[in-house]
DNA sequence: ATAATGAGGGAAAACGTTTACCCAACACTT
DNA sequence: AAGTGTTGGGTAAACGTTTTCCCTCATTAT
């Protein structure tokens, strides 16, 4: 008696293969399929489990996204909400973003708000038209639907800046930019600059507050004066230009500062610029503090002291987050890295 | 008699509304709601047009995305596989991509494969059992599936690097390499550089093999000496730390180059660094060129010239190119950008 | 011997859409 | 007066899942 022939291969991958053909090949029925693909125990034998799971492997199955959020009421989707995507910080987060939460089985869908209110608003009806199962605002802005999405409960994940919805309580992630702010004062401090100055992004985000007032009150208790002319914005620009403008009007008064902390790298590289058109260059002619610490600023801004956001620790916190029940806060350390090398990279 | 009483308005974005919800509200079968929201013409009376509007309007509805692409075998998400999002042009084409998708009414799907062949696969299969409506590599790698996607004519375009597959056609979105490096080796050529040097990525992207080989051809066309002593890479490694090894390799033998052309941003940074290592610095002891010209370029390296690629134009190339025969390709302008002023900014 | 339990697995409903098909009513043309 | 369109709109099937019931055996307890 010969061996039954071999069932055809089909091509691997070459249309799409629902849970009926698999169930077919395997003789069971879709049901049973179902269970096997989703592992439900005490539902099959262990030798209809092996025939079904071959039948998967030789077609290459796998469960439509579609049909099983229909059903399910939910999708494996994740929306990410940036607010600003040419922001390297923000893409960066994004990009280890992706990588855990595909690690944990999810898909990223990512947009840009722009930081509009209405094109957050947007987006987080469309994405929950889309079932997405998990919202996380990388960068959040009040918006009215965004309280609705707060009190209705969805699952939110808010990420540097907290919930802007006053009273909402919010699952977040991010550093203590507190300390952080006061870490810097702290540093200025012992280097005993006399001569500190402040440029800052938008107050209503209150990661940007939140560093700010750190600094601050570190400041006024180690009793280092920080005059009003020397903290500067501008508003309703973007950072590098607020990094720009704000040096240029610093450098136009007598005293010119000694030590400046930017709320931002992006801050700090407009500011590097301006000094630096005036013949001042940070690292030689005073000290340049950023935020963030791109993973650039070793290779091209060396004069470049930061803070170091764990950039890459964001995307395992954000799979961490959406578990987590509402109100959870998750802090990650940050740390102040200052470059000792600037002067021997930078002078002639 | 009095006007009837208004109907509650249900509070807007509260609970997943459906379009059944929509009918009976407006008095008619979701097959209607269906077609007014889908603009299917001469099958609805404008009135009753206005009232199914006024209750889509009432309940905020929006078509669930999951019924849909279930229906249609195919949803609105285009999935965008960048070879390596921690770059910051990946990073930028990304956005860019993001916004021009969305204003043509698609979802993005942002993935990251690493460069490598078996994650590609994963999210190619993937992105397909998600009903993708297309996929957008960014950087793309030969791979067995991507083989059978090609061969399937699944609706793959192609950024930057062109298809991979022997053979396979393809819909693509770039600039010309080739010329981009001509005019780098003109540009050489009409500044007297006499000892160029190059130092190049992968060359098994065909973007970067492209730009090579343009340098090279018209370098030799201008009779000007380029030995393999001078032209460097490092197999395995990420750019900054590919242009930080040959830079240093480079400056490691006599003579000095004069001139070094590096086929990324990237890779010039890390030259930029090997070189401030030993003194050197680029735009005051040799120029330096990069290729796509980051927009942080003229804040924080005026030193560095650079073949400027348009990625703020490859949102609706991409876009333009979804809608397109295969084998359509997409030319985008580059241009070489020299920076004048890194003396005035560098030098004390 | 019979009842009770449990394991294995199938039938079918449901999720929210879109669309092919059908039907009624009306306006024309002969 | 019967046919012929056309307009407006409803019915129901289908898409691919998951999951709730159910049914059939076989095993064990009584």
């Amino acid at each position: 008696m010969r061996a039954s022939p071999p069932v055809l291969p089909t091509l691997p991958a070459s249309a799409a293969v629902s849970i009926s053909a698999v169930a077919e090949r395997a003789g069971v029925s879709i049901a049973t399929v179902s269970r096997v693909v989703n592992g439900v125990a005490k539902k099959a034998s262990a030798e209809t489990v092996a025939r079904v799971q071959k039948a998967v492997e030789d077609l290459g199955y796998r469960p439509t996204g579609a049909g099983r959020a229909l059903r399910r009421g939910q999708s494996r989707l994740v929306a990410v909400l940036a607010a600003n995507l040419a922001n390297p910080a923000m893409a960066a987060i994004a990009a280890t973003a992706e990588v855990a939460l595909r690690g944990a089985g999810y898909v990223m869908v990512l947009c840009d708000t722009h930081d509009q209110p209405e094109l957050q608003d947007e987006y987080l009806l469309e994405m929950r038209a889309q079932y997405a199962c998990g919202l996380v605002l990388l960068g959040a802005v009040d918006s009215p639907v965004l309280r609705d999405f707060v009190a209705a409960g969805e699952p939110l994940v808010f990420v540097n800046r907290r919930n802007p919805v006053p009273g909402g309580a919010d699952r977040h992630v991010g550093i203590d930019d507190l300390g952080a702010g006061a870490d810097v004062a702290r540093w200025f401090a012992g280097q005993k600059f006399k001569r500190p100055a402040l440029i800052h992004g938008r107050l209503s985000s209150s990661a940007t507050a939140a560093r700010v007032k750190g600094f601050l009150a570190e400041l006024a208790l180690r009793r280092i004066a920080l005059p009003s002319t020397r903290v500067e914005t501008v508003a309703d620009a973007e950072h590098l230009q607020i990094g720009y403008q704000s040096m240029a009007r610093l450098l136009g008064k007598l005293p010119l500062p000694d030590a400046v902390f930017c709320t931002s790298d992006l801050i700090a590289y407009g500011a590097y610029r301006a000094g630096a058109e005036r013949g001042l260059l940070a690292g030689r002619d005073y000290t340049l503090v950023g935020f963030d610490d791109s993973p650039l600023n070793p290779w091209i801004a060396p004069w470049l002291h930061a803070v170091r956001v764990p950039y890459g620790q964001y995307g395992a916190a954000i799979v961490q987050a959406l578990g987590q029940s509402v109100g959870h806060c998750i802090v990650l350390p940050h740390e102040l890295v200052i470059r000792t090398d600037a002067q021997r990279l930078n002078a002639q």
